[in-house]
DNA sequence: AACAGTAATATGTATGCACATATTTTGTCA
DNA sequence: TGACAAAATATGTGCATACATATTACTGTT
């Protein structure tokens, strides 16, 4: 019969992450301080470097701690509040509350990029591109509208697609990875027309998503959507 | 002389994350396909089992695949798109562009939680609680204005410390770390109120933060922050 | 005292191995 | 056929070791 652990019980990492983020809390390694080395912890602790490591490094990505080499880790002095939020699909958005999903498109044409649409997607100069705009539903009330702008160039089969019963989200996602993402949160008051496809009042505050994907260098497409009041983005940091 | 590596040079597990993660853009492995066992895929690539879990967990991280025990790993047919924001303190969001941070406290005040603030921290009756409303300044103009409660049965010091100086959030954040955090997003039409506090007008769209921290289960205070038109959240996926 | 080169050091990464754990698949029995 | 138990299997975790790499600290020179 051997003795595997030496102080304690078999703790796993997520247990050692947890002591560790006791002692941050409870003071014992105040903000800013250094905490011992992985080595020092490995052997107070009774379990291999590699443990510690896999702990510190889950709480070098909670924000919490700053691992440095030679420089050791040090508690933050001031911890960033760091959120994780999942921006779903419209239809899993409406379908995860029970609702029933529905889609709608406004319009759809085949135009030249506006400045403002140019610069978002970082090109040198306007392009053609296809702009559909839709709304999608929850219960057949509207939910959100988009207003999409997509790269010919870089997704020529787009306009084979029939976007009046597909989204234009959803086509893309299942035939167009992406490897490059950009997200805005914002809120804007309601436009008249914004209003009107809404269901809402003009001037009313709108919560808006500006997001922009890419494929390497080449812009796939940029939208912005635009979601009534009530609607909220939570997470559990 | 010993040949450690089979077929190509020898790669870091950030190098197999990216050829896996080509795989899967390039339609090798489309969406929803099960991808090769760990073992399989390491003796493919030359390199230790280890190596490719390394690299196929921060893929699940990213949220582009999916694993599961003895089921394998999975693309995931629908990818979310998964964000990570950094909330900063004001302060720091405010001399990171440049500009002067300031700070004024409007209103403090010791009173009974209403309703909605004994339900947001999840408390089970109301409780006498310090309330401290307060403006944050870039270059002497409102930047943004939070409302927040904090609990004395959590924080009792919190009384004797001067709210007319110091910002309660960089208080708290130095004297009392959290051990969870809530978070959630939306827009709102401001206020005669706070409209004049944040030298808007009324029904100007804000842009709502409210954020909730508990040490383990006790609460130690939520605040509803609000950003005057133009205030904007980004991050890139 | 300023500077550049070198040594020391803490974390990062890779490997091979063993075992744990969650699921699926299979097999058995009613 | 159906329910339940057992085997199979892919990922998850832990450990010991060796080496890589980024920084800091030191040290000798001018």
């Amino acid at each position: 019969m051997s003795a595997p652990d030496k102080g304690s019980d078999r703790q796993g990492w997520r247990a050692l992450r947890e002591i560790i983020h006791e002692r941050i809390l409870s003071g014992a390694y105040p903000p800013g301080a250094r905490l011992p080395r992985d080595a020092d912890l490995a052997e107070q602790l009774g379990c291999a470097r590699a443990t510690v490591q896999r702990a510190m490094r889950a709480l070098a990505d909670d924000g919490l701690i700053e691992r440095k080499r030679k420089g050791g880790s040090r508690v933050l002095a001031r911890p960033v509040t760091r959120a994780t939020f999942d921006i779903p699909v419209a239809r899993e958005e409406v379908e995860a509350t029970g609702r029933a999903y529905g889609y709608q498109l406004v319009a759809r044409e085949i135009v030249q990029t506006p400045h403002s649409i140019t610069a978002a997607m970082g090109l040198a100069a306007p392009e053609q591109m296809l702009r559909a705009q839709a709304l999608h539903l929850a219960d057949r009330r509207p939910f959100m509208y988009e207003d999409r702008w997509i790269s010919l160039a870089t997704v020529p089969e787009i306009v084979d697609v029939d976007l009046t019963r597909e989204s234009a989200n959803e086509w893309l996602l299942a035939h167009r990875p992406y490897s490059r993402c950009t997200l805005r949160f914002s809120a804007a008051n309601a436009t008249d027309a914004q209003a009107e496809l809404l269901g809402t009042r003009a001037g009313d505050a709108l919560f808006v998503i500006e997001r922009g994907t890419w494929l390497g260098i080449a812009p796939i497409t940029c939208v912005t959507a635009l979601a009534p009041p009530g609607y909220a983005l939570s997470t559990e940091a």
